[in-house]
DNA sequence: ATGCCTGCAAAGCCTTTGCATCTGC
DNA sequence: GCAGATGCAAAGGCTTTGCAGGCAT
């Protein structure tokens, strides 16, 4: 493990990734920190995210849509991604789900699954009914 | 429907991806393309990937890494991914899966939901072994 | 004091797009 | 013949990175 330090800008990261709940992406979340700390800049701000996603303080929502977004909530939980506007919701439900030791793969060893929801949020909805 | 017509290129684009078990990404597959049409250009095959996948004649795999693959396989199947080196492979299986009308989800309307495995391919195994 | 971290800017990578020309239908 | 498609090259969007100076430990 290298080391790392907590810089204030690391802090902040991870405080308003932890207070918010839409999942932004890292331009989201570099227009939320900058009220806060208005010279970070945008490379800052993704090289934390690099390094608290590998040290698992934060999640990096890789395949929930085009760009990548981050959770500060860790604690086990669904995706839910609107097919409009990409926006991403929580789904902390439980459900039965493939035992991975009974799945057989051709040429590959089965590690994980990973599930992912999809939908349309309310304020999509609203727009397409009008 | 907009009007759409079967060129050289997109019948060979369509032909070479259903031939291949790789799932390819955009750019392997214009490696590929070239060994028959050495003149098409990449940008031909990006446009002709977006109209095959529009008009449900190939599949894109927009979760299955940084990158876009595509599979010329349409047939209902999961993929599963290399965590190493981002391959990607097939998985004829069904199982039980949650039932779509029973999810709530708070702020969505859940329309469906995907299912990706993880783990590593045997040509990693091998490298990661020694 | 050390070396990890920052801001800035440039570069990288993948994908899309404008334009003149070409070609299925 | 005409609208859709192509090749080429430039531009776009997101992310990473080189560098000189700054700061946590």
């Amino acid at each position: 493990m290298v080391q790392t330090r907590m810089t204030k800008q690391r802090a902040i990261i991870l405080e308003v990734l932890r207070s918010v709940k839409t999942h932004p992406t890292a331009d989201e979340l570099y227009t939320l920190v900058r009220e806060r700390l208005p010279r970070i800049s945008l490379g800052t701000v993704y090289r934390n995210l690099d390094i608290l996603t590998a040290s698992g303080d934060i999640l990096r929502l890789d395949r929930a849509g085009e760009q990548k977004r981050f959770d500060g909530d860790i604690s086990p939980h669904y995706h839910i991604r609107c097919d409009e506007c990409g926006r991403v919701g929580d789904l902390f439900m439980t459900f039965p789900l493939p035992d991975l030791e009974k799945i057989q793969v051709e040429n590959f060893d089965v590690h994980g699954l990973e599930v992912i929801f999809s939908g349309v949020c309310d304020h999509c909805r609203r727009r397409v009914e009008q």
